[in-house]
DNA sequence: TCAAAAGTGTTTCCCATACACCCATGC
DNA sequence: GCATGGGTGTATGGGAAACACTTTTGA
């Protein structure tokens, strides 16, 4: 954005200083969505290296490098250093303001979520410096579980406010997955996929079984007839009746 | 929240020099929405008295008092400053982080939106210090206006990057209309209204006319049924057959 | 009696759901 | 052949949209 200005003004600006008015710490934190290898809801976190909350899960994110990034480019920093990716679908989620949420100082942080394939995570998740997990999101009495092979961690022992940030990436991406493309974002390759593959997203993400026969119709409808997903010529068997391959087009849904 | 630690940590966090990161300021903006005495939807802006953008509309807004207030708090202390009102519908929109946004230094904005009905604004939009008017939203071939009795305002002469907040809260108000109860905030009298009002309110937002008795009904059932809003014995008289008068129960939709 | 606005009832159509049935492959 | 998953077609039901019609007031 080119500020054009007077005189005037420029020497106003000059002058500013920017340190009368006490600032907060921005963060960025992703809620970073997958599916693992038996299709069920997962999300990355990271176990912190330092106080506050030290040895506690947390969600991937880090300092806004002030002045030097957009919060936007801060967020697709922050994934690219823990997760190795460089492009994926993200979305802000929320922002969570209240003063007393870090212990250490005001900090304020701007949620995100992404939806990355697994593969793509798998790379980094477990030899970065720090200590990497992808734990499926599971649901109790009192609240979310996350486990993988290893461990179980309740909602209560996540750090800062992130289990509430969690519940509301759930929830919005819920809501989202009916009138937007998200799903797309999760398919191992959206070159080659099946109709088939694509329920299977839906399903995990609202958790209930859908209707094969009336899924295709809509998909036909709605991105078929529309441009969005192109029909390819090849097909795919593995068990079964071989199945037709679509190709999303027009890039990512990024 | 009350946070406990090992004595250990608590040592880290009395050392800890919150000033090693640089910081970014951060303000709320609110985008104010109202209809005008001829039910149009329209917007509270501020003139502003000082540089940068002086002289220029502006949202209300201001710089959060870090440590002293939640975010929330901030933009709720912003809109009870410009508009003396304690308390509206509220909800958080969207955070605007380009670093260039601002000419003084980083400022990271987090915008709200308020729905608020033009008699409770109208006390205070003349009086105050600061300039404020209350702009009806126009749509022409190159993007919105904002208009009043005195003066008109291109989108392109706003402060900041006003204009792209305006456009994302009318966006989001548009789409929230249909599922959330955000219209009865714009009622004259939450304690008596008629369904005609009601309907007039969503015409506004929706930008076209709807149809009243397939609106009636689903307001019978999305509302009455569901003990939301409570039948009166009153009507109301103006002209043609009296309306029958409801009632929101349960507070504010706030 | 007429205009104007409230309120009722009916018809139509679309779309989501449910489900019966056929197709092509591996074994 | 038969099990397995892909793919097609049809019936049903509920809700949104369109609209004809009645009711109650003021002028």
């Amino acid at each position: 954005m080119l500020y054009q200005c007077s005189k005037e003004e420029r020497e106003f600006l000059d002058k500013y200083d920017a340190s009368k008015y006490e600032r907060p710490s921005v963060t960025t934190d992703i809620v970073v969505f997958t599916l693992d290898d038996l299709d069920r809801l997962s999300i990355l976190m990271i176990k912190r290296g330092q106080f506050p909350y030290k040895d506690r899960w947390a969600l991937p994110g880090g300092f806004l490098h002030t002045g030097k990034e957009s919060v936007d480019d801060c967020a697709r920093r922050e994934l690219m250093e823990e997760t190795g990716i460089e492009e994926a679908f993200f979305s802000q989620l929320y922002t969570f303001g209240a003063p007393d949420r870090d212990p250490r100082t005001t900090v304020i942080s701007v949620a995100y979520m992404a939806l990355i394939p697994k593969h793509r995570l798998q790379i980094c998740a477990g030899d970065d410096a720090k200590e990497a997990g992808i734990f499926q999101i599971k649901y109790d009495v009192d609240g979310m579980q996350f486990s993988n092979e290893k461990m179980t961690i309740r909602e209560s022992d996540l750090a800062f406010d992130h289990a509430n940030v969690i519940r509301m990436a759930i929830f919005r991406l819920r809501n989202r997955i009916d009138y937007e493309d998200d799903a797309f974002s999760l398919l191992k390759d959206t070159e080659e996929f099946t109709i088939s593959e694509l329920k299977k997203i839906h399903e995990t993400i609202k958790n209930k079984s859908l209707d094969l026969p009336n899924f295709r119709k809509s998909f036909l409808r709605d991105y078929v007839k529309s441009g969005k997903v192109q029909e390819l010529d090849k097909t795919i068997v593995s068990k079964g009746k071989p199945a037709k391959l679509y190709k999303l087009t027009g890039g990512d849904a990024s």
